[in-house]
DNA sequence: CGACGGGACGC
DNA sequence: CGACGGGACGC
């Protein structure tokens, strides 16, 4: 993963206009953002959430644009589990639209996720999902839509390709925005054959995912073991406990939030690896620990600064992220950004070194009360920075729990900030990953927050 | 590249 | 150059 494409949400869907959806050759599905909704300016839709979040956890990610009136994770009523969608409602439009701008592409974890406009509800939108089969395989996504369009608007439509060679396998999907239009679509296209073939294709309404998976138990144990091969668990170098197994999202306690008053209880670790026991003293996490866990995370290949010949630099992506809120920044003025836009690049080796020297006698912080989570210090930090900013820069990494920026009485940001995740693992691999890097002309800092003032 | 329709505003 | 919050705990 190149560090350069792990903040690039895509910018160029800023709703101003309506998106035209655009294919390449070899594109297999489609997701463009709603943006011609003629009501509901405020109603947000989420998509391709990562399992693990929880509804507080996309609360708290979009509160960092402004006021939302609701928020809704929607999960399966039976399991609770996460399908992966919801519902962030705000207050105000322009908010909406900001998250949109700023928010839709972001990658959160292993995924990267939708944000549009909710349309309005509506009974025939449940159920508008079709099934196609007999697809040649030479046929393009553009060509199937164009077979689907005149019977309805497209909500999302996708060829499944073969993981490995990537060719298709003739079966796809078709979402419509009414079910009625994906009605007349079956009627008339089912068992027929497109201009230019010469087998019949098959459509029908699309299974429920829930219900047609075979493989939903084993998801969780696939997780665990892709998880295994890319992280080292703490317990391998401390004989303890594991923390809550890595980035990803697993099960429904995943991200369970900790409620214990004093230290981390591994309520939600995963039974497969991890026996739940006595609490975890912050002190467990010594200076050589998090060394040799980062040399075998190295190995593993985890590492950015084991294979990266330079630190990423994250200006370009500042500068988008500031456009974006400039072009919408009338109603909230105070931006009185000036983004020096050096390109700085300093080496990778010092700056592993320099988190090193930082690091000495430092502790995985977990916050004394309310706020559950490992919280990072992040310092040389502009004084324009905003939420969403670090939002987006560590989100990346993990579920985040709090942002804190620290602000002086004009407001300008004083330098530093705090950010809490839920996750020790994703904590530490959003040190280790963006320690170093290059954000609007200044070398980021982050390192764990000390549990002693500075200058004790 | 992945799962786009909840809940409500009364029954 | 410089370098670790805040609320609320309740004596």
């Amino acid at each position: 993963m190149t560090m350069e494409a792990l903040l690039t949400p895509n910018n160029n869907n800023v709703p101003t206009s309506p998106v035209q959806t655009t294919y390449t050759s070899t594109q297999r599905y489609c997701s463009a953002p709603n943006v011609d909704i003629g009501e509901s300016k405020t109603n947000l839709i989420i998509n391709y959430l990562p399992q693990g979040m929880t509804q507080e956890e996309v609360r708290s990610l979009f509160t960092s644009i402004g006021e939302i009136e609701s928020c809704k994770l929607v999960r399966d009523k039976v399991t609770g589990q996460s399908l992966g969608y919801g519902f962030v409602n705000y207050v105000r439009e322009e908010d909406a639209l900001r998250a949109v701008s700023s928010f839709n592409g972001l990658r959160l974890q292993n995924k990267t996720i939708k944000v549009s406009y909710a349309r309005p509800s509506n009974d025939q939108i449940k159920g508008s999902n079709l099934y196609v089969s007999g697809i040649p395989k030479s046929m393009t996504l553009h060509e199937l839509e164009s077979i689907f369009r005149p019977f309805g608007q497209i909500i999302t439509s996708r060829i499944l390709s073969d993981n490995v060679t990537g060719l298709s396998k003739g079966v796809g999907f078709v979402r419509f925005d009414k079910k009625d239009e994906a009605d007349v679509a079956i009627k008339t296209l089912n068992g027929s054959i497109p201009s230019g073939c010469s087998e019949q294709i098959t459509v029908k309404f699309a299974n429920n995912p829930a219900s047609n998976n075979p493989k939903g138990l084993l998801s969780d144990l696939e997780a665990v073991q892709q998880a295994a091969t890319t992280l080292v668990p703490l317990s391998t170098i401390l004989g303890a406990p594991t923390l809550r197994a890595t980035a990803g999202g697993i099960g429904p306690m995943h991200h369970a939030p900790i409620t214990s008053k004093y230290r981390y209880s591994p309520m939600g670790a995963i039974t497969a690896v991890s026996q739940p026991t006595a609490t975890l003293p912050a002190d467990y996490l010594t200076t050589s620990a998090l060394l040799q866990m980062s040399q075998l995370n190295a190995l593993a290949g985890l590492n950015p600064f084991a294979t990266a010949t330079a630190v990423p630099d994250f200006t370009a992506s500042l500068i988008a992220h500031q456009q974006q809120q400039h072009a919408v920044a009338q109603q909230h003025a105070a931006q009185t950004a000036s983004p020096p836009a050096t390109n700085g690049q300093v080496a990778g080796l010092a700056a592993h070194a320099q988190l090193s020297a930082l690091s000495a006698s430092v502790a995985a912080t977990l916050p004394p009360s309310d706020t559950a989570g490992y919280c990072l210090f992040v310092y040389n930090l502009s004084s324009d920075t905003d939420d969403t900013l670090l939002w987006q820069l560590f989100s990346q990494f993990g579920a985040i729990v709090n942002v804190k920026i620290l602000r002086d009485l004009t407001q300008q940001c004083k330098g530093y900030a705090f950010v809490s995740m839920s996750n020790y693992t994703e904590a530490y691999n959003a040190m280790l990953s963006l320690n170093g890097t290059n954000l609007a002309g200044k070398t980021l800092q982050v390192v764990f927050k000390s549990s002693t003032p500075y200058r004790a």
